[in-house]
DNA sequence: TAATCTTTGCAATCGAGTTGCGTTCCAAGA
DNA sequence: TCTTGGAACGCAACTCGATTGCAAAGATTA
């Protein structure tokens, strides 16, 4: 728990029951995580507040957000001095056939070439398929 | 019109009146288009008609769907000899300021070193930013 | 023409995300 | 310690894009 007090004191937000037990969470899944993981997994916390702490977190960046194409947005701690600004993006892999979503850290972002006048903010890469798990 | 009919009978797609308008819409449209802009742009076709023509054509490899985190899915006419297979991909640019997605058809994708064992089938890759028009 | 399959339009439903509001909690100041 | 104001929380309701059930209309085949 000491490493979750430590996280949220860096970035600079309050430690609060809910927002501990989430972050806790979130640190030991190796797949994103949606709303809803978080729910189940998290039985007696209401979903609002789980949903006004990913909010909380995201803002003060202490996890980012992905769209994978579930239609769930899922959620996953930020790598350590991650900014969430395009130099710390990172590809995401969505098994299509367990569904898990993983962030690719080890695969850098190509230095992509936009048309002119064109300025990138943010990107969402994911990248679809089978995950070493499900590839036979 | 012919272009549309074109289109459909090498994609192997029966020509109905509302296949025809909706394919026809796409075309002539520099953006991706979300449902509602086509429903919009189309005041007397019934919403779930485009949304299971969108299916039809998407099934069919005659359009590509792009999840451009906006919550609404979009849909662009897919390029000549387009399977939506990796090789066919490209980055979408979705403008945080208009909200309009385009498909950077010019901007090559890296050919991305998945971790062992990991394989690819499809990808959606959407750089957020602002758009010529809006970039000051 | 009759039988059958497909497409269409309408209405209802689903579900993820979001918000309003009253209550609870906490921290700072009196 | 008590008071007070703001932040966080829990519950319920709501929004809205996506999807589906069903019956009518249209197209296709025997």
């Amino acid at each position: 728990m000491q490493i979750v007090d430590e996280i949220l004191k860096i970035k600079n937000v309050k430690n609060t029951a809910v927002r501990t037990v989430v972050l806790h969470h979130l640190l030991n899944q190796e797949k994103a995580q949606s709303l809803k993981d978080i729910e189940n997994a998290l039985v007696n916390t209401d979903r609002s507040s789980i949903f006004r702490t990913l909010k909380t977190f995201e803002d003060n960046k202490v996890i980012h957000s992905i769209e994978d194409g579930s239609g769930m947005t899922k959620y996953a701690v930020c790598a350590e001095g991650c900014n969430c600004e395009p130099k710390d993006l990172h590809y995401h892999f969505y098994c299509n056939n367990c569904n898990k979503t993983f962030c690719l850290f080890d695969v850098p972002l190509q230095n992509i070439k936009l048309p002119k006048n064109f300025k990138i903010q943010q990107a969402n890469m994911v990248i679809k398929g089978l995950c070493n798990n499900c590839n036979e």
